[in-house]
Parts: C-alpha cells; sequence; structure tokens
RNA sequence: GUGGCCGUAGCUCAGGUGGUUAGAGUGCCAGGUCGUGGCCCUGGAGGUCGGGGGUUCAAGUCCCCUCGGUCACCCCA
C-alpha cells in the first residue's frame, strides 16, 4: 500500500501524466487521425470510460484481458462495473442500444485500462485511435479499413513496420479447426506443462502464438487454419489480399497469428514495428466480428475495426526519428510576448485585444525585472516581441521586435493589433524574412 | 502474477575497500547592463541520498523489508 506522503500523491503504477510540449504531440497525433477518419466518412464516437462488466465479459472468457486485467469493481449501487480494457465492445454495445441506420462508420480516441505489470509500451492505462464499421460484410471495407490504419502511419512518417493478416474462420469452420488443433495438441499435454495444458482445454487457438520455443516447434506441424476455411471465408479472405494488392499495400499472411480477443471471425490483422526492439512491438491490430453484435442481443450484424496504440506508435516515432515533438506539437507557439516597462496595467488591456483578435500572446508577471522579460520573451518562442516602453508611450507608440531577426520598429499603439492580426493570417512568406 | 537490474538537487549524473559541513553540469532566481533576449561573468535558492528497520563508534556506501522505475516471461496497443 501506498504510504500517504511518499506514494499517494504520484501517478498510480502504469500510468503517466503527459506535460506540454509532449501533450501537444498527441494532440497533433489525434488530430491526424480524426482528419483521415472524416475523409473516409467515419464520425466520431464517444462511449462512457466504464461499462456493466458483461459488456466486456463477451470479449472472451478464456483472455488474459477479461480474466485476470480487467480493473473491475462494484458501484455504489451494487452494480458491476469495469473500466474500459480495448474499444471495440463498448461500440459494439452502443450500436445495439441505438440502432443507428447501417453502414455505422465510427472512429474514437480513448484510454483503455489494463492491471498488467507496466514495462516498456505496455501501461495500465493506454490511450488508443480506432475505427469501427459495423452492418458492412465487403470485403472492401475490410481494405478500406485497413488502408486507413496503413495510410495514418506513414502519414506520421512511419515506415519501419509490417501488416500481418489472417483468417480466423467463421462460425462453421472455427470449431472444426478448434478441434484438429485440440487433437493435435493433447498429446503434447503432459510434456510441455499445465498452462500449455490448460491453454489448449480454453483456447487453444492461442497456443498458436506463443513464444515458447518448444511450443512454436511444435506448432510448426499443427493443422492451419486457413486450410479449414469454409468457402465463404476463403473466398472472403482472398477478396481482401487482392483488395490491398490493388492498392500496393504489402501484407504477410500469418497463418499462426490469433490475437487476443475471442469475437474475431474471419479477417485479422496487425501492425507491428520493427523499429521497437522490446517484446511490444504491435503498434495496432484488429479485425472482423461478425457475431458481436447479436451476442449482445442486437440483430446480427458483421463488423470490422481495428484500435492503434497511441504510446507505442510515438515510441516508434522517436525511433524512427519521425513526427518529433518539437515539429509537431499542436497549441505551444505563440505569435506575441508583451515586454512592459510602463508598469501601468496598460499590457493588461493589450493583452485582452490580441488575443481578441486571434493572436496567442502572452507575457510576464509579477513585476519582473526588465531582463527577466526578455528572457522570458525569448523562452517562449513568441515571433515577436511587443515593448512597452516610455519613449514609444510618449508618441502613442509600441515597439514590435521580430524575435528572430532582431529588428525593430516604432509602431502606433493604434496599428498594433490589426498588424499582428495580419502576420498571424499571412503566415511566414518562404524565404523573405526581412 | 514470476524473475533480473536500478533508485543521490526540477533534470542528467559523480560520490574506490563504511569515516567530518553530500558535489558537478543543466535548469530556476537575482545582479553585472533598474529600456532590449540568445553568448559570457558573479552570486543565490533547491537534497530527511525513494521509505522503514538492522549491523556499526560511524551508513549515500553493508544486510533485510517495502515502495517506485526498468527489462524479460505472460499477454497485448
Amino acid at each position: 500500500m501506498p504510504s500517504e506522503t511518499q506514494d499517494a500523491f504520484r501517478a498510480p503504477v502504469g500510468t503517466h501524466d503527459i506535460l506540454p510540449p509532449e501533450s501537444g504531440r498527441w494532440a497533433a497525433l489525434v488530430a491526424a487521425f480524426a482528419r483521415r477518419a472524416a475523409n473516409y466518412g467515419y464520425g466520431l464516437v464517444i462511449t462512457p470510460i466504464f461499462e456493466h462488466r458483461e459488456v466486456f465479459a463477451r470479449v472472451g472468457d478464456s483472455t488474459d484481458v477479461v480474466r485476470k486485467e480487467m480493473y473491475d469493481f462494484e458501484d455504489k449501487g451494487g452494480r458491476a462495473i469495469a473500466l474500459r480494457p480495448e474499444g471495440t465492445a463498448p461500440v459494439v454495445r452502443a450500436y445495439v442500444q441505438h440502432r443507428p441506420p447501417s453502414p455505422w462508420k465510427v472512429w474514437y480516441a480513448a484510454p483503455n485500462f489494463r492491471y498488467e505489470r507496466p514495462q516498456k509500451g505496455r501501461y495500465r492505462q493506454h490511450f488508443q485511435v480506432g475505427v469501427e464499421a459495423l452492418g458492412v460484410d465487403d470485403p472492401d471495407i475490410d481494405v478500406e479499413v485497413i488502408a486507413l490504419a496503413h495510410g495514418f502511419y506513414t502519414g506520421l512518417g512511419l515506415r519501419r513496420f509490417r501488416l500481418l493478416v489472417n483468417s480466423m474462420g467463421d462460425a462453421g469452420s472455427r470449431p472444426r479447426y478448434r478441434d484438429a488443433l485440440q487433437s493435435f495438441l493433447r498429446p503434447h499435454a503432459e510434456r510441455l506443462g499445465p498452462e500449455f495444458a490448460q491453454r489448449v482445454e480454453d483456447n487453444p487457438l492461442r497456443v498458436l502464438d506463443s513464444k515458447n520455443p518448444e511450443v512454436q516447434a511444435l506448432v510448426a506441424d499443427a493443422p492451419k487454419l486457413v486450410d479449414y476455411l469454409g468457402d465463404e471465408s476463403r473466398d472472403h479472405f482472398e477478396r481482401v489480399q487482392a483488395g490491398l494488392t490493388a492498392l500496393g499495400i504489402a501484407f504477410e499472411v500469418e497463418p499462426r497469428m490469433v490475437r487476443g480477443f475471442d469475437y474475431y471471425t474471419r479477417t485479422v490483422f496487425e501492425f507491428q514495428s520493427d523499429a521497437l526492439d522490446g517484446a511490444q512491438n504491435a503498434i495496432g491490430g484488429g479485425g472482423r466480428y461478425d457475431t458481436f453484435a447479436e451476442e449482445m442481443g442486437g440483430p446480427p450484424t458483421p463488423g470490422i475495426g481495428f484500435g492503434l496504440g497511441v504510446e507505442r506508435i510515438l515510441i516508434a516515432c522517436d525511433a524512427e526519428g519521425v513526427f518529433a515533438t518539437g515539429d509537431v506539437a499542436l497549441g505551444a507557439t505563440l505569435d506575441a510576448f508583451i515586454v512592459d516597462m510602463l508598469g501601468d496595467g496598460s499590457s493588461v488591456a493589450l493583452l485582452e485585444e490580441l488575443r481578441a483578435a486571434g493572436v496567442a500572446a502572452d507575457r510576464a508577471y509579477g513585476g519582473k525585472s526588465v531582463k527577466a522579460q526578455w528572457k522570458a520573451a525569448d523562452r517562449s518562442g513568441a515571433r515577436f516581441a511587443v515593448i512597452l516602453g516610455r519613449e514609444e508611450a510618449a508618441a502613442d507608440s509600441v515597439g514590435l521586435k521580430d524575435l528572430g531577426s532582431g529588428e525593430q520598429h516604432t509602431v502606433p499603439r493604434a496599428e498594433i493589433v490589426p498588424r499582428l492580426a495580419d502576420t498571424r493570417n499571412a503566415p511566414r512568406q518562404e524565404g523573405t524574412t526581412r
């Protein structure tokens, strides 16, 4: 237990504060995703950060996310509640509850919570951006969704990542495959230990992506999902692959990729960064869930979506040297900084005028020395300093200094606001600093 | 949940084999230049050495516990 003074007043294990200027990079990333999603015809959906526990139970009783990583609790009304561990279930729940017209194409940006031991790229609260498209069975939408994510990564500047795809089969083929796999694995259960044996019984598909070399060697000879696909699933998968190829999106079929949620059917995919050295190299993933809505009591409705992990994407960006904080941070750039040598209160009114005109402006507080004000102006990164000085004031003017070039003019007080507003609206003429 | 490594100013780190008032760089504040920033010089503030217990004449240094960080397993974004 954290003792009150030492540990209580800090972010809980596995969580982080994101401060300026880094927070500006987050804002820029989410803004880029929002633009892209809107461009593809997706609207924003905002769902609660917690749901009735049953909503997430549908993610899979045999998955770690549900079995041991849920932040669940009873609220004061005795309801079983859980913090959202993943993005798809709440969106499907919202779809079932509101029955919007199909196709329903939505995007989200939201934190997820999983009670895990943290390490690099794995946190108890992590942020995902994602999309869900419900009501469309057409493989074209699988391709569209994957292309959206793929283009988002490349738009950030990422290059060193791979797209892995697989098909999980459907309600007809999956049980047949499951049985075949179980029969294949069971004879080895004793040799590979109780954990393995348990998994073979609970969820044999997830044995496939084990990192244990012994298990991997075994799995290499195991029956493959693709060989058990029904005609429809096989055709769907082939059309998805053809669609990706037609768009020039490189991918690898990874027949042993199963992913961690039970609701997936047919198309599943994952983006892995080669720039991340750790074990946490999945920067995004998703798939089709054609029976999920029905399992939640809604009409049979196919769906597909993905979630992309913001923390991991930013780690990958750092590793590839792209989308750096200084280059992209939103909201950190000031147009003007006031250096006040009068101290008569006129700076307050001028600041309000500037801001009302859309000029981002700031000042130093607390009657700082002139020198300190100049240093603050410099640090602020503002393009201009506006000088309230005695000489200028005598002529009903202010000083305007370009902090980049050092050039300084005297400007009539009445003109300073429109002038800065103009400069802002017609910013930096390339190559013509003077 | 299991295991390895790590924890000294806001930040990055020095502090052989225990030994007086715990240091540097950077950042912050002030001054040199009470109207001109970035460079330079001077000064200042800032630490219960993560926390607790133990060994010892003496612990930042050794031992135990605990909290936190990090990495791996597991799992995933």
